[in-house]
DNA sequence: CGACATATTGAGTACATTCAAAGTCTGTGG
DNA sequence: CCACAGACTTTGAATGTACTCAATATGTCG
């Protein structure tokens, strides 16, 4: 269906005195990079690391036997992933775009009580978002679906102002489209002048109309 | 569209000394009790208690202002529920039939640390379970869905003989379908052999059939 | 038994999909 | 600077899965 470019994450794996910091920044400690399409961690590895985004984007997919995929969350800057209730991934984790995380060891963090704070707080933090997911997923059509998801990422970037960082694949793994119907929704948003395209990611939202169509 | 009786938790509520108990049980502190359909926590609602099911069942459900419902889970004896991250619910709980269950204050879970510990493993699980949800609901087709749904039921009650405790309707709304396809597709699932219904509720297992339909 | 809620079945429809083609953007090399 | 290749995006036409509306069946409780 798709490739992926599968590529070990030692490979790009900064170990050298400087990229290393153990404080600060929540105390996570090491800092890693990855390219654009690079394998965090896969589907059913050990989870043992969590990590936290420095810079760049990550985005959680689960791929089913015949191709389909279900992208479970995209992180920016400060947001944390890879906590698991059991031993292993259910999601792989890719970088959207180029990438920098700080990692930290799951057994580390459980011992430290202000990183397992933060770590809880970030894990209760991606639960609500999941369950806002499944209202969208279940309940709304395709073009509340694209409404809301463009309002969730204003929102996060705080502005009218949107970039789309990931491709219409994605936003349509996300929202449990094809591309084509992604596609469709967002030219029917600009003829309904609720959204104008700079270029296919850059949005600019015009006004209450998105909001309207988003059925929050 | 559809009707709730929206009566207050505290008429239901014991508070005799009787019922009280301050440990044990993950040292969750008051008993509480609810009948069939009868909300636990509103939508908006603060969120300064975390619940533990005795006995009986919950749904939690988000409501859409047009009337679409979404149910996020379903918690079964053992489970905890009513966690958040902010200040307020974000779905409404309601019994599922009649129900038993432990309450504690979030302020004192936090202060606690064996309780904190097992609401933060509950929250992880919660999440996981989430992430399941959300690929059934972006990507399994109706027959995949409803197969998957027993299958989930079925671990959870561990056998081959599954009692579902709650009806066609929600049902539907945990799975992001109708009634009407809900029912057609138990239907299906019965011509192919893969369960067979004793009642409505009452679904039996056969072999390995519903296994390879759910596609999990 | 009759009344009401819940569940199933049937027929026609609609929304999103599939398959196919055309258009746009980006980067590379001449 | 322009031409070309490849990836991504948009548009079009036909199809199909799940939905809506309607009727019937089953179950439960007075």
């Amino acid at each position: 269906m798709r490739e992926f470019t599968v590529s070990t994450p030692t490979a790009t794996l900064v170990m050298t005195p400087a990229s290393v910091s153990t404080s600060h920044d929540g105390g996570f400690g090491v800092r890693m990079t990855f390219a654009r399409d690079e394998e965090i961690f896969a589907q059913e590895e050990e989870a043992d690391l969590i990590y936290k985004v420095v810079s760049g984007a990550v985005r959680t997919t689960c791929l089913m036997a015949d191709g389909r995929r279900q992208i479970g969350s995209f992180y920016f800057a400060g947001d944390v992933f890879g906590v698991e209730a059991g031993e292993f991934h259910r999601f792989s984790a890719e970088a959207l775009c180029d990438l920098v995380v700080l990692v930290m060891k799951r057994s580390l963090v459980e011992r430290d009580e202000a990183l397992r704070t933060e770590v809880w707080r970030a894990t209760a933090q991606e639960l609500a978002r999941a369950q806002e997911h499944l209202l969208l997923l279940g309940r709304k059509t395709a073009c509340e679906k694209v409404a809301s998801f463009i309002i969730d990422l204003a929102r996060r970037q705080g502005g009218e102002k949107v970039f789309l960082p990931m491709c219409r694949q994605d936003m349509a793994d996300y929202l449990g489209l094809t591309i084509e119907t992604v596609s469709r929704m967002m030219t029917q948003l600009q003829a309904e002048r609720a959204i104008a395209l700079d270029d296919a990611r850059r949005v600019r939202i015009q006004g209450p109309a998105l909001e309207r169509m988003a059925s929050a």
